[in-house]
DNA sequence: CCTTTATTTCTATGATTGTAGAAATACGAA
DNA sequence: TTCGTATTTCTACAATCATAGAAATAAAGG
């Protein structure tokens, strides 16, 4: 990948985890492996079900999030190779 | 440190590196390791020095940058330690 | 002292972003 | 088909942020 691509698409994911509730989701996926909307949900009381969301897409979008759809769910999951090359705290 | 102290400075560091100047200044200081502000000035052209000066605060504040200072000159540079713990992407 | 240069702080403004309610869509089950 | 659940899209608004001009501060050299 050349470098300027490579920095488009570090920017999209620091900004992407440059906001607590998006962190906390990424820090989640990373220890469960695996969660739909609803259950995040459940774990991050404050936040309604159309801003997380909004949040799960800026993360996927930034290709931190793999997803995949089962029924009416669709579970998330970090992206470990993008994690490890980007932001490995996330790994910890 | 633990882990809530940890994920507020992860937060920090993200949402500094989550900006193209910003993430563009560090990967400078990365490769040459130290430089001013007008230094830096004169290689991202398009920015104001009052600007410049507002992203290398919130850079330095999050931990990822120190700095020291040599007559009227700040000399910035990268933290390595801190860099590799939460974006070694720049050490490349 | 005054001048010049480097940087920061103050202030304002336009743009972006986080937020959530409401409506819409998707899909399985009854 | 109708119902219920999961999720997304639409819409709007308040808050945050990037930006830069102008004024202020700091420091070295006349």
């Amino acid at each position: 990948m050349n470098e300027d691509v490579e920095s488009k698409q570090a920017v999209k994911i620091y900004k992407a985890l440059g906001e607590p509730t998006r962190l906390k989701v990424a820090m989640i996926l990373s220890r469960e492996g695996e969660a739909c909307c609803s259950t995040l949900g459940t774990k991050l009381e404050t936040v309604a079900d159309s801003t997380l969301s909004h949040h799960l897409k800026q993360l996927a979008e930034s290709g931190l999030l793999d997803s995949r759809k089962e029924g009416t769910f669709i579970f998330y999951c970090l992206n470990r190779e993008v994690a490890q090359k980007y932001a490995p705290f996330l790994l910890n």
